[in-house]
DNA sequence: TGCAGCGATGTAATCGATTGCAAGTGATGC
DNA sequence: GCATCACTTGCAATCGATTACATCGCTGCA
């Protein structure tokens, strides 16, 4: 508390030169001769000089930062994607804020704030089921910062996105259980309003329909992606008169859920009922019995995400406007244990 | 992009008074009269105003934001306690900043950039097996923001703590098992140099002497918190002699790789070993078996440290000093199906 | 009447870095 | 020998909000 911090203007008294001259060598290297550069660089190591960002970030018109808008941190799946992010984002010098968009008070509030109050330089959403007004992009235009959809999206939406092929995943789990010999083949579903609950079951009653399978609808079970809604799902299935063999789920932890829950009942997996799920995170491969699932590249998604977002920022300072909107990225199936031929 | 943001001064222009009436509203609005306040508030909502957080924080001379400290975000464990933190801070107006401590390419140099670059008003740390330097007190003081420590700490260090009392933890765990009827008992430890692996195994030593029942090196397993390590746990304890009849987890992670690994080799949980596991993560109630373990207020652990620290960076300010370091918060068994008496 | 005291408000300096513009230097070309 | 150009560097305005201090008007009391 006693001694100031460094400014730039003392590293410039060091050095011997102006504080422009600091100010270049710490952004604009190659600006600034050989010579002075390590001179300046010697003063900043001796001061123990550090920039101040909040001065910076004034000065440049920027927040410094994003914000990623997450459904549930608590989910496992979300967390690598973070990792990706954070990794692409931490070159580039920007701050990365990570808001849960669903739990906690007055959390909408909280959403509107970030984006209104530029605190961000732009936003990574892997959430598209907000409040309409949310993400409107309608009203003052210029308020809003560059968006990035990654994982979800909003259907005729124009902003980029970055996603999977989630009926392409559908069907390869699908085609996984009709190769297995199942013909009785269920879906546990995610909530009705979710992008990827709809494009899973699309690409799921579009496989069954080519492979000639029945499509039954009190086989299409509802969820919301949780662990407590699979274990419900499996109560659902029990109470049903006429059983699938095989469920594919639209999720991992929904899986997990549906399969803890038979457990208790009494209903082994695969034994009994095999069951796929979505996602791959990384208890899958741990559970009893391990999960058979569709796979996704999430480092690689977040990091796409990040990317595309950085190249928007800095376009929206040129002004030009020009960015190639939506990339999918593929899934894979990795079969493991909870699928098996039926009995 | 045509038209500006609105400043300042554009809304003390539309309400008739004074930039610094303006800002008092919004920082300090009792030191506004009545009248004028409703004035600029109109003002502010016709203009449609929002503080520049980066002017502001220059002028304050803060950061405008806290930093968290996670050792892994892909463990749910740290998710709840990051909800509780964004809880607290949220109120408070801070950012919340979260870095993955393990992850991603030159990690420590990213920390120090938080440590040392003011970019946070204050730490709050989980992750207490940093590189030595990053979080010694000693070289240049002044540049270190507060630091709150939760769940890990560092053993002689007098800064703040928040965590659970891990001895009491253990013992609760040891003690149910020995109600069961287990007299051979093992444990699943984390990482050797880990302050929960030491104080958790410290009350599992102290349980079992209590007990009077053996204490053998060999059931004691190396693990390191992970789903893998737990899955090579369950190796090396089929490769054991005389093997315990129950263990006890230090973390819910290594229980379940444990179990999944033995479900593998085709030993039944709790038929042949009773697991006990550690956190209570949410799909500790969904496992095959579901998992008896050792519950923590994780929420309550966020919240906590998080006031802890507001309170350390208003006491800053005023250049007081005087928190009393640490709180600790209980723990509590969950009994589930992992764990019966021995056969 | 005069003055202390208080509440409300305005004036202007300030936070610390960035950057447009201009000036200085030396090299190159004719 | 002079104009031109590239390259470095410095000067000083600027980003937008906060806040110490000054001012003003009013009340209440001696």
């Amino acid at each position: 508390m006693t001694t100031r911090f460094p400014r730039i203007g003392d590293v410039a008294l060091a050095a011997g030169v102006s504080t422009a001259t600091v100010s270049r060598v710490l952004s604009a290297p190659d600006r600034v001769s050989a010579n002075t550069r390590v001179l300046v660089l010697k003063a900043i190591e001796e001061t123990g000089y550090r920039v101040n960002h909040a001065a910076r970030n004034l000065r440049r018109r920027q927040a410094g930062g994003i914000v990623v808008l997450v459904p549930n941190l608590a989910n496992p799946f979300f967390s690598q994607i973070l990792s990706g992010i954070t990794f692409a984002m931490a070159t580039s010098g920007h701050n990365v804020l990570i808001a849960d968009t669903r739990k906690g008070p007055n959390a909408e509030h909280r959403i509107l704030d970030y984006l209104h109050n530029n605190r961000a330089d732009g936003l990574i959403v892997l959430d598209a089921n907000l409040p309409e007004d949310v993400l409107s992009a309608g009203d003052t235009p210029n308020y809003h910062p560059p968006i990035v959809f990654a994982c979800e999206w909003l259907d005729a939406d124009p902003r980029p996105t970055v996603t999977i092929d989630n009926e392409a995943g559908a069907r390869l789990a699908i085609r996984h259980l009709a190769d297995l010999g199942h013909v009785r083949i269920g879906h546990l579903m995610g909530p009705s309003d979710n992008i990827l609950t709809i494009t899973r079951a699309r690409g799921a009653r579009a496989a069954l329909a080519e492979l000639g399978l029945p499509i039954r609808d009190d086989w299409f079970l509802d969820g919301d992606f949780s662990l407590a809604s699979g274990a419900a799902a499996a109560r659902a299935w029990l109470a049903l008169d006429d059983r699938p063999t095989a469920v594919f789920c639209a999720s991992d932890a929904m899986a997990c859920g549906f399969i803890g829950e038979l457990h208790h009942k009494g209903v082994r997996v695969p034994d009994e009922v095999s069951v796929v799920g979505f996602d791959d995170i990384e208890i899958a491969a741990h559970f009893v019995p391990s999960l058979t699932t569709v796979a996704q590249p999430r480092v690689l998604i977040g990091e796409t995400a990040a990317r595309k977002l950085l190249a928007l920022i800095a376009q929206g300072r040129e002004r030009e406007s020009a960015t190639d909107a939506s990339e999918v990225l593929p899934v894979q199936l990795v079969a493991r244990e909870s699928s098996a031929p039926p009995r």
